[in-house]
DNA sequence: AAGTTCGATTGATCTAGGTCATTGATCTAT
DNA sequence: ATAGATCAATGACCTAGATCAATCGAACTT
């Protein structure tokens, strides 16, 4: 039984990163993550085989490309991004993951990850060994349908990125990740207008089809214009409304 | 029961596209579709929860983006794309899906669709009701297994259009497009360098990110330079090899 | 404390592909 | 049969963002 309840529930995640006794029941991320909408009965459960480990340094791997897969896993702390590579070597960033969000699910259909995992900052996660969940999703209909679910929600999210990359501007797409981390901060309860970007301009511009270069000046043109406050990951949104509107991308419920 | 047999097996879904009444385990598509990889008996359930409707005229709609989400359908026959609107209403195709392939899985997540789905040239699907789909797959493990698959497909599916759109140029993309096209037709024993675009150069142009213009400058250029022969929608790959060494796509098992 | 490396910013220039416009070929409808 | 609509091809030009290059820290080394 890995139920081991602790007293840590009030600590935060970047303050104690590397709790990693506390039970699915007890974290404070259940709102968004795997155990969102489950019974408490399926949490117990689902409670039982997910592992925690060590934490990952930064620029640490979780799993490359290629590696069978085994586990998919919760980000529990800190930032982690996805990319795999194209077919002459050169790196394509697929996603940025922020605690609560799952990774990895990639990897079941080949059986071998599609993409590559490395934490942008120290990082924790929780692994969730697939056959296990497999099984408990055979069992419980709601852990079924909440993976179903997760995965939906990773295909949709990967649309909405394909229509920023053929339709929108430098400008709109660098707004659309501004307002999407904010969104996701707010959904930990944490500031939606003041943040440290886990990602360098670098990793920003491969996400958004973008050279470094234009990545900087659009965050020098949003500073300029008052949009924003920029002092080099330290972002502070100033006007959301003008934001939004220059990404003018839909708004989604849960923008993981 | 729904499981009706008919004398149909040798015809191929061009001559005989509307045949609504050919089981899932006598389809020809199998090899490709749902039933892939599952036990006979599995297959015989499967077919009893499939509901065959009356085919797709051309440009008729099966779903639309924030439609109810209630199943999802394997394409028969013709030919479907998918679609999002943007923000700003423009319409951004997110997948063309041929024979056997799987659509309306992105409407899990918030049970409604996340697309639209159109008719190509008419086409028949095989509706496939989710919450049986569900009690199913609670019930057979590798029906589970295979659909989990099936949504990881999707995703890297969608991965692979975003690192096309991020780092390839015009000619490279419209190379990957038809080098795939001509691999899914070999996968349903078509001829994998003869055959007819079933979408116009605007879908093209819309899918790839590129307009229409320059879709159509790319098809000359390939045609002038021998590698392909195109009048209109009648293409023959010319020069395998070359057109793959321009898409420098990575080569996936199953490229759906 | 002085290199060294790496990331970010900014300017100057270049180019792939977008935009605009014309023409011809099919398709459709009355 | 013919007018109108749609789709594709091609030419002329223009612009957003890439490329090239220089500078400026800040973070590590030693």
């Amino acid at each position: 039984m890995a139920t081991i309840k602790t007293s840590s529930l009030d600590s935060n995640e970047k303050t104690c990163p590397h709790n990693s006794q506390i039970s699915c029941g007890d974290c404070r991320l259940g709102a968004i993550c795997l155990p969102l909408a489950m019974e408490d009965d399926d949490i117990i459960k689902l409670d039982e085989i997910v592992q925690r480990g060590r934490p990952l340094q930064k620029s640490e791997h979780l799993y490359r490309e290629n590696d069978n897969f085994t586990s998919v896993y919760a980000v529990r702390s800190g930032t982690m991004k996805t990319y795999r590579l194209t077919g002459d070597g050169q790196e394509q960033v697929t996603g940025f993951y922020f605690p609560g969000e799952i990774i990895g699910m990639d990897g079941i259909s080949k059986d071998q990850y599609a993409n590559s995992a490395k934490a942008l900052e120290t990082a924790a996660v929780c692994e969730i060994p697939f056959n296990r969940l497999e099984e408990l999703s055979t069992q419980f209909p709601s852990m079924q349908r909440h993976f179903f679910q997760l995965m939906s929600q990773e295909i949709t999210n990967d649309q909405q990125l394909i229509t920023l990359l053929s339709k929108n501007s430098a400008e709109e797409r660098v707004a659309a990740l501004l307002i999407s981390i904010s969104a996701r901060n707010a959904r930990r309860k944490l500031s939606a207008t003041s943040f440290r970007l886990p990602m360098s301009r670098t990793d920003i511009g491969n996400y958004l089809g973008l050279t470094i270069e234009t990545v900087s000046r659009v965050f020098s043109r949003f500073n300029k214009q008052g949009l924003i406050s920029v002092e080099g990951k330290e972002v502070t949104l100033l006007d959301n409304d003008a934001l939004k509107d220059i990404a003018n991308v839909k708004v989604t419920e849960h923008p993981q």
